[in-house]
DNA sequence: AACTATTTATAAGA
DNA sequence: TTCTTATAAATAGTT
């Protein structure tokens, strides 16, 4: 920030800056996996900050192009999944078990 | 958009628009669930995005600050944490094994 | 990996 | 709560 003066004559655009993409698959892969390495990285920050302000435990889980698995959560990613899987909290209504598996067709 | 000229003669600021804001516990209770609902929507959104224009298969889950769990993923949360504890798919780095390893001896 | 212009997300306010 | 506005934050294209 505090060299901005070093560019202050400059006329000629040193980039076009960020364009609208659609979203669909990326199909060049070196492009993909950059995008992934960023996004990626966004998604963690968002989610962390979600938890943080809100005071919520979350989990979050991704498999790379290659395969390869990429989890996190707060306080961490193994005991949200419990929490999840054991069902231990006691639900009075039972509307939180037919909460939780309805979410998954909103974004394609 | 499209009428905004009926605020075009109107010279106080009617917003002070979005500020910064420190990224701890929101404390008011009311506020806290609308930054929830929000931001809830927004990690939806960015983690959907990444997983078609990756062509990555995700799983969230958060539990809200009332208890109640909000999952969803692609294709979907349940095949997702489903791949991921059951480790069906061959590595051949064995790097994925070696994540999935530890949840594994735990939850299976 | 760093930069910058632009798009996108969102804190406040209505 | 749903909508608007101004500003903060994320990121696509480039180097």
């Amino acid at each position: 920030m505090e060299n901005k003066i070093t560019n202050q004559k400059k006329e000629k655009k040193v980039s076009i800056g960020r364009q609208k993409i659609e979203i669909k698959k990326i199909e060049k892969e070196s492009a993909r996996q950059v995008a992934f390495t960023k996004r990626r990285q966004g998604v963690m920050k968002k989610a962390s900050e979600l938890s943080i302000l809100c005071g919520v435990e979350f989990a979050f889980l991704a498999f790379s192009p290659g395969g390869n698995p990429y989890s996190f959560g707060h306080p961490s990613f193994d005991s949200v999944v419990t929490r999840f899987l054991t069902r231990s909290r006691v639900s009075d209504t039972g509307a939180e078990d037919a909460a939780a598996w309805q979410l998954n067709q909103q974004y394609t």
